[in-house]
DNA sequence: CGAGTTGTTGACTTGGGTCAATCAAGGTGG
DNA sequence: CCACCTTGATTGACCCAAGTCAACAACTCG
């Protein structure tokens, strides 16, 4: 209800977008199939970084890749994290020492000749729209990450983190949201910028309030979509910015939405 | 003059190259000029983030514009620092409830329908390409500015943007480098998730260490590149993705190179 | 089954946030 | 021209969220 009021306020844009695109439902990136390298990914590969003469493009089909450097003195980051429809260049990285792109969790990636993939998005209006499209989302969500790290409180970021697994993992269930935890602890700590302790002390705070619940290991369950998203600031936003967009999270987010 | 190099599509680079400076390289997007409304802000003023039916692309050309959000609880933010060159588009905004883009300093701002926009860089490959980069640039700046609030301290981050400002605006002479700081302290510790208080404190200690030094109001000086440089695990990727773009920057990348 | 990860928890420390007082710098209007 | 007000900047005293260090538990895989 607060997402709806505030959609319309802001982002009027946005709300009609996305009715449209329950109607079109298939990406138009996917046309690219026939000229991509098609990869399968494991768990932990990395992938090489070396912007060559003809730089690639790497889309993420499945799965999930993770952009993490290290800074002089065991200091590591997450930059950024790379979902399925996610647009990747080398020339996104920025200049720094120890950077390294690699799969968070089984994925499946096309690999485009930057060349090629121009070509045709200047050929095809709709997929040159599409292309525009997924650059913005992916500057939003990069603003979006932006905003948590340098407002948010360990708690509440990690409660953004969770929504965001429920609105691209989550299948829901009578006792409530279950998804996939694809990362290890301590890559969700550097990228949210935390200790692993302290991300594990907030993990377990979580548990015993209720919020979520281990479900095995890399599993979890969240009963009470309203009880996490009244835990992040950025709830609203980032269910309307990843919500809706295919009808396994449309029910998600109702779910988180439900009062 | 840009109507000029504008007739000449098929040889940009040339064109300018003959007519700007020393420089080889041009700037491609100085050809949307006659297609752009030109807008001239005074500092503070501010611009709607409201999308239209058909988007509207800024570009900086001179200036310094900021993009603030506000979260509940007090919690403001500046999400990302546009210099001149850069491009940006409201759909780059985060569905966040108090957004705003505001003119940090007296700045000149091209706006151009996004239509508009892409049927040029549809048309010229070498606007295309220009666009393509510039758009890499800034998402290779956005992970650095997530690097830069995940991983280092209060003194680290300001002097990165001590060094970011002296890259961008500063001037060498012969006791260092002298530069504006076109933001309030408010807005440079929203920028850098600090606390205002804490900043003047950060500030002073580099005064008293003889780091940067006051030049009257929002006039600062850097007497020792090196000394700056050394403070900021960055500094390589600042000057790498920044520096030496132009003559004048040039000098300060020479001058926080030396030893 | 042991060795090596990965995760959890406790005790202690600390960087930076909060609150409050004070000062400096512009306006603005009389 | 001055008195007044607002906004921005600095500094001190105090406090707390999260980092550090260390011990240990739980899994995973040769």
């Amino acid at each position: 209800m607060a997402t709806d009021a505030f959609r319309r306020q802001s982002h009027p844009r946005r709300a009609s977008a996305a009715q449209a695109s329950i109607r079109v439902e298939a990406d138009p990136l996917a046309l690219l199939r026939p000229r991509a390298t098609i990869v399968r990914a494991r768990r932990d590969q990395q992938f090489s970084l070396t912007a060559d003469q003809d730089e690639v493009v790497t889309i993420v089909r499945s799965g999930l890749l993770a952009l993490r450097t290290a800074l002089p003195g065991n200091r590591r980051q997450v930059l950024t994290l790379l979902f399925p429809r996610d647009i990747f260049r080398p020339s996104f990285v920025p200049p720094l020492p120890d950077v390294s792109l690699f799969a968070a969790a089984a994925s499946e990636i096309w690999h485009i000749p930057s060349s090629t993939f121009m070509a045709l998005a200047n050929g095809d209006s709709g997929l040159g729209r599409a292309l525009h499209r997924q650059i913005a989302e992916q500057q939003s969500r990069a603003n979006l990450h932006i905003a948590a790290l340098g407002n948010l409180n360990g708690e509440e970021r990690v409660a953004s983190f969770l929504i965001e697994l429920t609105l691209r993992f989550g299948s829901v269930s009578s006792d409530g949201i279950s998804f996939q935890i694809p990362l290890t602890r301590i890559d969700i700590a550097d990228y949210l910028a935390l200790n692993a302790d302290t991300l594990s002390r907030i993990m377990s705070r979580l548990k015993t309030r209720g919020v979520v619940l281990q479900k095995g290991r890399g599993r979890a369950l969240v009963p009470n979509g309203k009880a996490l998203r009244d835990l992040s600031p950025l709830a609203d936003a980032l269910v309307s910015l990843l919500g809706g967009t295919s009808s396994k999270r449309e029910t998600s987010t109702r779910m988180l939405a439900k009062t």
